[in-house]
DNA sequence: CACCATTTGTTCGTATGTATG
DNA sequence: GCATACATACGAACAAATGGT
């Protein structure tokens, strides 16, 4: 599947004609990110990956609770969001 | 244009029912002042603004962001903002 | 140098109104 | 009606910069 992979990390733009949901895309593109190893450690703020995956607030907020919701990623008021560490 | 002016900025609350957002409605206030040489030097406290005009601290942020943009007003982190001035 | 108050900057959490399919 | 998305707003906490003591 690497390249397929590859090609749709490369295509990082959210697609509003597809049908499904710009969260569930968003949450797909981050969780593609996070476990292949671009993703580490802390992550870009809410307002920052909104602003540069050009969708609303609250859509990255709904994608990142689907990856919360999977135990991918842990989230600090205040602070932000980071990968969650798995032996 | 001097009554329309004055009778503006004596209603100086911001109007929630308005269909203009109230960062907006405080730009713009705020640009008069400016403008009509009420608000000269130092402007006041992002946080004072915010208890004056009866807005949240992130609304007079938004606000002093457009200003900002039309180079009306610039920000220095830990000091403060204050107005341009334009020969 | 340390300490402190003030101020801007950042961040998540939550809520509302509007619009679309 | 319902799910989704966007824009906006407010709140609360904390970080970082500044200036003075």
């Amino acid at each position: 599947v690497a390249y397929s992979l590859v090609s749709y990390l490369d295509r990082v733009t959210i697609d509003h004609e597809s049908g499904t949901p710009p969260y569930r895309q968003l949450a797909a593109i981050l969780r593609e990110r996070i476990e292949s190893g671009d993703l580490t450690g802390k992550l870009p703020a809410e307002k920052r990956l909104a602003d540069e995956y050009e969708v609303a607030h609250g859509t990255v907020r709904k994608a990142l609770d689907v990856l919360r919701d999977e135990g991918l990623v842990r989230t600090e008021p205040g602070w932000g969001s980071s990968v969650v560490e798995r032996g």
